[in-house]
DNA sequence: AGCTAATCGAGACGGTACGTCTAGTCTTGCG
DNA sequence: CGCAAGACTAGACGTACCGTCTCGATTAGCT
């Protein structure tokens, strides 16, 4: 029972959807964000234009679906991080992964030119959240609160904290050029974030 | 003596140049980065476009200097921050100050467009750095410092890492409209990264 | 039995037939020529595209059948004018009538439709020719030739020629909007082409 | 003194406008009213879609613009028909070399296309009345009244009339393609307008 | 004080992309 | 199988901006 204010969902093309997920991922990573247009799209794909627009309301809806695609490309359930027992260890694997993708150009541009649409467009930041950020967030959480049963964090450490600590630096660093995301970087970031969480002794 | 690859900036006219940049600043405010065009910002600042082409490489560069017009509205000089000897009260009252900024449209509008110019051109990223970022981060810097040798900083604590703890989760929450601005959240913010770097007991 | 070359033609729905011709019509009266596509047509006919394009050539072909039902909407038969036995009064009431039709919108707007569509399109000028002119021409010819028994016309007069007199220069005054279509000038038309004709004395 | 609704023309590019009408004729002898659009005009011209309309309101009017300037080529004044003291002669032999225009696909072709335009856009009618007919027109009334004087033609005979007694058979055939242009047809299209407007004896 | 060369406002230019509309074809499910 | 419905590829529509390019008309800085 879904409640898309797009049209009937049943005659859909599945064939086209993929082309032009296919299309804005391979555009981007090839000619870069500037050259991102719904026509090249369309070009690329072998689909008419209005096929897009009929069933997405801008250019940044067809790059979140584009990159949910990638991160999704073989499950569909709940991500699941690993769990060797030490967290520190666990984390810092977790984000020199992360440096690594945002270091991949078929990953990073689109993401990258997703970023943008979502900073102009509050909307498409909401449905960012729900649809990708969220679940990976929840991963994350799953983990922390593991270390903290484990007493490797604070029982009150706020999570939601810690995952910005964690994130954003390194986020920040690839969006605006502002700095290393070599693996040395990343594993500061987590020694420093644990300290700050430790549980008292 | 500067080594500009523009024209002679002696008949530069100053009228325009400022009414170019408030008419930047003013549209992005009024009606939102998607309406901001080399051509709005000409005929809003009743100026030809060659002006804007002859003197800047792009819009981003406009948005810079707007921004950076807005930030230096008095001083021309090296920025210095508050210091009552206490870090905590220091921090979290330039975090307050900085998260009032994102929240006020006259400065983060225009703030906002920068950012994402400089995410999709890495050259306007440099120069934002350079121009804007760097100085002020000297100037945080410089106050860390201050609180090494009065004993609240560890003295081996990594400067660049804390500011980016410090302020790259506030950004990104304000970019992606991914979470709270408020003031308890900077103060938490702030409390973690002290508790990361305060000086071994 | 017909040779068409459209599918079987006994299956065919009547009511989704004349719902096309009069929507067509309808809809070139109300909104004019340029409105008059074929999803319009459809629309306002509650009728998918693909029955247009099943049993009509194209749009020119609806509006020639429009024209059809609307001119043959008591009769198949032979058309027969009228004979009053004075070929003047006759002809006259005929181009009175004739200039009538062109400034009834529900017929003069079909019908100039029409008129746009064979300019452009040999074929179903052809068409227009052999369903909607011929036997038109034929009814006024069988006129002139009861004119010319009654020593009313000359009798080696060339009774195309006097067709072709009559009608185009009213119907270019209609189609170019380039003169009138009153009573006044249909007379003078026609006290021309009498005299023109008249039997040598 | 013009008083168009249009942007100041002196700074407008001949090369430009040239090039359009040029490319408007061109496109539609080669490949048709059907594939005479706005853009095809713009590729083939080597310009931007906005410079067309810019000056033009709507293709039609591009269209009378290069039917005028074909039929202008050399001159600007006013026209005069060759007047050999025998209207017959003359009025034959002009009907002739309108017959042979409308078959000359460089001429026929815009023409036949401003004539569609025309029939659908009563604005368009007006403009190619006063642009292209009513000179037209005026040349041959003015042979039409040395006629009379010569006592070739009935001094009170309505020239308007005769007018449209001998190109509307002839257009319409052309247009409709309802009948021949051969010099053999207009030569009795002539005799019998004649016959119907000499002086009475 | 005039000369002259660069800058100015203005806006036309060749282009590209937008988002919409329609053409004509194809597919699905109902009767 | 015809039908209503409507998604599909394709491409033109008319608009908005891009960045470049003339135009006179100021407007410096130098002679």
């Amino acid at each position: 029972m879904t409640t898309r204010s797009t049209p009937d969902t049943s005659r859909r093309s599945e064939r086209s959807r993929k082309a032009i997920l296919q299309a804005a991922r391979d555009l981007v990573a090839e000619t870069g964000y500037a050259k991102l247009t719904i026509e090249a799209i369309a070009a690329r794909a072998k689909v008419g234009k209005q096929t897009i627009y009929r069933w997405w309301p801008s250019k940044g809806a067809v790059l979140l679906d584009s990159v949910l695609a990638l991160s999704q490309a073989d499950q569909d359930q709940d991500i699941t991080l690993p769990d060797t027992g030490d967290i520190e260890t666990d984390l810092k694997a977790l984000m020199r992964a992360t440096a690594a993708e945002f270091a991949a150009p078929a990953f990073a541009a689109p993401l990258r030119a997703l970023t943008i649409e979502i900073t102009a467009d509050p909307r498409l930041a909401d449905d960012y959240h729900k649809r990708v950020a969220a679940p990976m967030e929840e991963a994350k959480k799953q983990r922390l609160r593991s270390a903290q049963r484990a007493g490797q964090l604070a029982a009150d450490a706020d999570l939601d904290l810690i995952l910005d600590m964690l994130y954003a630096p390194l986020a920040q660093h690839w969006m605006l050029h502002s700095g290393p995301l070599a693996s040395d970087y990343t594993d500061r970031l987590v020694d420093a974030v644990l300290r700050a969480f430790s549980p008292r002794t």
